[in-house]
DNA sequence: AATCGATGTGAGTCCGGTCTCAATCGTAGG
DNA sequence: CCTACGATTGAGACCGGACTCACATCGATT
């Protein structure tokens, strides 16, 4: 019922004591419930407070503990709905441990990743999520782990580093992809990443992100075990905004040995991609087959639906933050770490190579031999 | 060069003071860039620091400044597009002013909310950016603004209290969509929202979103001027799951006098819509015209593409973002405030009303009419 | 009745910075 | 040569809680 208005400083545990006629230990015991206190002085208190509104000053309690109940997430572009996904997975599990969540973009920037986890650092959070945008410039990295603050890492992994990693097994579900790609009769397939890099790609090369070159790895991988010849000039990385994304669809579909199947490396890619498909008046999939990696619910409501590689995005934020709280309570790692798969959806968007029929898949049906194909 | 592996205490001045010889109130000095300290002074500390890789505090910092360059931002869903898109806008503003990000997620629940406005506070952000899950519960928003805490609103206002908001004008553009609809000779609009409340609705029930208020306000007052019976028995509220969307749909595209279009109030139902139109065998615009609120780049992948209402998201965050940062620094807020306009983006999701050619459309072409209707 | 352990309680320190204040130093003006 | 004013500098208070420590208090034990 105190009516005041506004009030220009804070109500502090002193301000409560004073008003409950104990010292500020009192106060401070009472509403920090901890240590010993009558029944008497807790009620006062705590009526004290009530009526001052008292809120405890968290920074000041941060200070002392050392704790700050705050953990860092540092993602490439909060927009991009995957990272959107797995940044709800990370408060959804934050919050019900009472964790708050600071969350910074990086535009998959190195530099720009180095500052966040420097601020966030100094703004002492109890531990920090992070996607990285290389995983081998990781010298930043490294330096937290070794500082000792709990570090997780999302998506992707960091060279050397001994650090838990949240991620799907890339290499494998894009050995799976590419293999359903080849029973189809395609042979040029393009790849197309925002990845950014110096280095022209070619066999050997070591990419920046573990998580394109695992994929590209699954793609040799199936091409080699097809008794086929990777293209490799097909895989297009720096993809940038939307103009320069359908450029490079339109190289990929027009050069003098044209891509026949295109896989887009995330959502938004994807979103470009379709439509310069759309644009140069291809259908899809009877002019050219397309996969795109990450399961979104609008993929459904395209004609054709398109074919996806689904990743537990939620989950695997949410476990990201899990392990991460683990690490901070000074629990040991789950067990048997949890494993993320990716799954293949087949719907509409890849069909048969354009213009003949299925070469040589006599030796399989196209389906069957994909769900059989195990891969170690 | 100084390699001494994982360090338990962190580095503090007093630290960096005794390396370089001095007292903690010269080294303090000679870090934070303030007072007066000579050149010689200064070298040292800066090189001890160095040599000693100190960091400040910030909770330290924020301690006795009053200012923690944070802020909260409370939405109703991360994982929603809308929201990351206007995330994106308020993180990328907050940064180029050095400030950053305390992310809340309520689900549109208000005791989330005052409990999320709360936790902020006790955290002592400088400010505040919030999406109010209701228009109408807004005593908790009413208090900080008393306490004199910065406080921006976005998307949705509260009544009464003279808060700053960032939104667009819905009642106008909602006349003007659904003037849209109605040139189009559509009479049973359905309407389709999350939005949980109490209440069945009908005339003159104030909602508890200023925004879904609003655009049935904006409705009903376009099929007033176009002397039609608005149908109030086709607005569905409470609207939750995509199970449950698929419903409501069903219910209202199957009914005695079913609905001949559907508006969906955001991006994530819109999904689910027209995922059960799909299902139904219905096609859209043939048998069931489509229209939805946000502008995402997949609106103009599905066949056709759809015809949605599109917010400057973005722009609207960024403006939250720095109108709450001028208050903070104490600025007045800009002279005249900015003001975002929807506009309606006509694809092809929306067509004459199946059955019969449009009917009394004599008094008016489609488009023009569409487009001179100045709506004060 | 003297002693012991379990509470209660208040004074005061600490966390890691910022900032006030008084003391010291240097030297330019008289 | 002496004084005064500005530049430097160090000691210590302070922000708002958490927590240590010494000092009661009090019923229970022997």
């Amino acid at each position: 019922m105190s009516s005041d208005g506004a009030r220009r400083r804070d109500v502090t545990v002193a301000d409560v004591a004073k008003a409950a006629q104990v010292s500020k230990a009192q106060a401070a015991r009472a509403l920090g419930n901890y240590g010993a206190v009558s029944d008497d002085v807790r009620e006062r208190v705590l009526a004290a407070a009530e009526e001052l509104e008292y809120r405890p000053n968290e920074l000041a309690r941060s200070m002392n503990t050392g704790k700050s109940h705050t953990i860092g997430v540092v993602v490439g572009d909060i927009e991009n709905p995957h990272f959107g996904l797995a940044t709800r997975g990370i408060t959804d599990t934050a919050k019900k441990s009472g964790f708050n969540v600071i969350l910074i973009n990086t535009d998959e920037n190195t530099a720009a990743e180095v500052d966040a986890v420097r601020v966030l650092l100094d703004k002492r959070v109890d531990g920090l999520i992070v996607a990285p945008a290389s995983s081998v410039e990781t010298q930043h990295l490294r330096r937290v782990h070794e500082s000792g603050r709990p570090l997780v890492l999302l998506d992707r992994s960091a060279d050397g580093l001994g650090l838990e990693t949240v991620a799907v097994d890339m290499a494998t579900i894009s050995y799976e992809s590419t293999r359903y790609l080849l029973d189809a009769g395609h042979r040029r397939i393009a790849f197309i990443s925002t990845l950014r890099t110096d280095v022209e790609y070619s066999e050997g090369t070591r990419l920046d992100s573990s998580q394109i070159s695992d994929r590209l790895e699954g793609m040799r991988r199936a091409f080699s075990d097809a008794r086929c010849e990777f293209p490799g000039d097909l895989v297009r990385l720096n993809a940038g905004d939307a103009g320069s994304i359908r450029n490079l669809t339109r190289e990929v579909l027009l050069g003098a040995d044209p891509a026949t199947a295109v896989v887009a490396s995330d959502g938004l890619i994807a979103l470009s991609v379709v439509e310069a498909i759309q644009e140069m008046g291809l259908r899809i999939p009877d002019d050219v087959s397309f996969l795109m990696y990450d399961d979104f619910a609008w993929t459904r409501l395209t004609t054709p639906p398109l074919t996806v590689v689904a990743q537990p995005v939620y989950d695997m934020g949410a476990a990201a933050a899990s392990a991460l709280i683990r690490q901070i309570e000074g629990r040991p790692p789950l067990a048997p770490a949890p494993e993320f798969h990716a799954t293949l959806v087949r719907r509409g968007s890849v069909g048969a190579l354009p213009g003949s029929e299925p070469p040589h898949s006599a030796s399989s049906s196209l389906s069957p031999s994909f769900r059989t194909s195990a891969v170690p």
